[in-house]
DNA sequence: ATCAGACATTGACATTTATCAAGCAATGGT
DNA sequence: ACCATTGCTTGATAAATGTCAATGTCTGAT
């Protein structure tokens, strides 16, 4: 890697107080690369082998889900992205792709996730329970944003519905008007929502649900591993 | 503490691998509480002096803006909340309340601080990084689920006019269509949102912008700091 | 057992937002 | 200079979602 981007990289306030040492370590296996513009970096998805820097040029990191596609971010030098995945070694849970011509450090998450193990074991348990909070909001994002209320419902009884062990029947525990706000709708919007459920087979009887037909549900629900899975 | 709440503390994944003198060390100012239902713990807003943890019942996140409410998520047993805020001694993003009678472990935020700082420097880093990107998300969401398509682009505009300095004329650095989809809308609603804040003094030029009546706009926008400070 | 209060549902309606189709710049490549 | 492409805008329309008002239903307290 050049010298120039060398410190450019070490100027980030992530490795600003980070050993010169563990800095080569870090940078060894690491390199720069240039890209045109509307180049798709990484695939939501995809295992996340490199922990990426914009070191010039910008960024865009993106959602799909169903055909439809949202924009989550833009990232601008100099600014790492996908970090929380990197660390929990878990896929990338957006699509980015350039913008511009851009230079992009790739830092092999191994060698990230390598160095910081060196350090203390309960950083390492505050930054795995950070970033899964952190994994949690973007698919909450994902979920509103590419979502309609009927489907977030729809994908919401079905996450549910795993909780419970797959079981044919299960308790809301949630009130609804709760239910409707964690959804982002209205009470009488979830009231109506339940009644167009019952044509894929979805029974509500208070906060009893009972899900006849759960092949039709998830037919229509498309549930992502990316947006409904909360381990990953 | 008594020494089952202590003991369902020491159970969090986030405390596991923690030495026992550190553990008492954060436990020495703790104690824990139990509340009735729909009981208010933390303000969004306010500085976070404790790191929460339920030991059982549940609680709700939630946020308010412009008499707007919207649910951000539901904790339960045993977990942690607002661990972002914790570490980055920054303010609640989400107020919490009760949803019922809960048991609740309260750990002095700066004690968590001093025990974290003992780890590596670059653990810390990671962290504080970690804890921005989450909190941006937060953010984010507040603004799709508080705001209307209008209200986020407007507010979109003041935050891109402070990062230009408080100019009266600026360029966006989106194309058009991107923004949209930041924003949540499609490209056309967003040329009539652009159209739409002509009444409060915004021209758009291309991706010139002019905000002739800066106090109109933010009396329309209602900007909160706690949405649209990216600092915080 | 009854009543008050909270939650849920329903219908009518308004608003917001998306979709589709067409036309209008700007831009870059030949 | 021209054309083709791409992005932006506009109008018409449809769909989704929210609001308001009324009613129904449950539950816990007296």
């Amino acid at each position: 890697m050049p010298e120039s981007d060398l410190s450019d990289v070490r100027s980030l306030h992530l490795f600003a107080e980070m050993s010169d040492e563990n800095f080569r370590a870090l940078m060894r296996g690491s390199y720069v690369q240039n890209f045109p513009p509307q180049i798709d970096l990484i695939e939501e998805g995809d295992p996340s082998d490199f922990l990426h820097i914009v070191l010039s040029g910008s960024v865009e990191l993106f959602s799909s889900w169903n055909r439809r596609e949202t924009s989550m971010a833009t990232v601008r030098p100099i600014s790492t992205f996908i970090l929380a995945a990197t660390i929990k070694d878990a896929p990338y849970l957006m699509s980015a792709r350039t913008l511009e011509k851009s230079r992009i450090a790739l830092i092999p998450s191994q060698d990230v996730r390598a160095v910081f193990d060196s350090a203390a074991a309960f950083a390492r348990a505050i930054v795995t329970e950070l970033a899964q909070c952190y994994r949690s909001v973007v698919k909450n994002t994902k979920d509103l944003k590419l979502r309609t209320s009927l489907e977030r419902l729809a994908n919401y009884l079905l996450r549910q519905q795993r909780y419970a062990d797959m079981a044919v029947e299960f308790e809301l525990r949630l009130e609804k008007r709760r239910l409707a706000s964690s959804l982002g709708m209205t009470p009488e919007n979830l009231s109506r929502a339940f009644k167009s459920l019952q044509s894929y087979g979805v029974k509500v009887d208070g906060n009893h649900i009972t899900i006849s037909d759960q092949k039709d549900l998830e037919a229509f629900a498309r549930p992502s591993a990316l947006i409904d899975n909360y381990s990953t």
